[in-house]
DNA sequence: CGAGACTGGAACGGTAGCGTAACGATTTCG
DNA sequence: CGAAATCGTTACGCTACCGTTCCAGTCTCG
């Protein structure tokens, strides 16, 4: 089912959520590594480095160090592949569930607004 | 008018976006800057530093130098107040009208997908 | 006038992400 | 087997943003 925007309530969705996410100052989270978390929860694993690397458009070390630092927030979680030992697996947690659903939350307060 | 979504419909807008610019590769705004850029298209004038610090909840130095890095890029300009030569008015350009019309367009089309 | 308040910006050291180029570990296949 | 390919990661030098502090210019008002 399509969603019809207007120019002004595009921009003014994306002011909304923009402004209270810095407002907010919990987790500053680059435009890649929200991309990067958004993939994973949203497109059905298994999630890889190179997988995610090459949907992304960017290198392997991006998505590697968007790993790191995201594992230390304990938005995602690595784990081998036992099936394959060069891969590494991508796993959701629920800290980063949790991180998604209140960004969620956030658009959709700022869409009831328009 | 209320625009009502989904949390799979505002997730999901949002990952088309965010992929979407990250794929694009142009600039690569920071979100506080992306904020501050939508604070002076889509609030009406004068913009100042000050005012621009307070709204968005940071540090005047922040604002200064997010002016710098946008205004090389041509997305922003500044001018000295000349009723109090203390304040420094942020005018917009067309280069930066442009760019939020494109940041529109894909919120717009990516909302269509829905 | 001159003291004080106000503005935006500069300076400082620290931190995090970047691209490129390698590396070790593992699997594949000739 | 052993050579080649594939995977994720690390190392390197670089750039950009960060927070704090301080500063020069400007206005206000007693």
């Amino acid at each position: 089912m399509p969603l019809d925007l207007s120019a002004s309530q595009a921009l003014g969705l994306w002011h909304g959520v923009t402004l209270a996410q810095v407002r907010r100052e919990d987790h500053d989270l680059t435009l890649r590594q929200t991309a990067i978390l958004l993939q994973i929860y949203l497109v059905p694993p298994p999630h890889t480095v190179r997988g995610l690397a090459a949907t992304l458009g960017v290198t392997k070390p991006v998505i590697t160090r968007a790993l790191d630092t995201m594992g230390e927030m304990g938005l995602v979680d690595r784990v081998r592949d036992d099936r394959d030992r060069r891969n590494v697996i991508i796993k959701r947690t629920v800290t980063g569930a949790l991180y998604l659903e209140k960004l969620g939350d956030l658009v959709i307060e700022h869409g009831r607004k328009l």
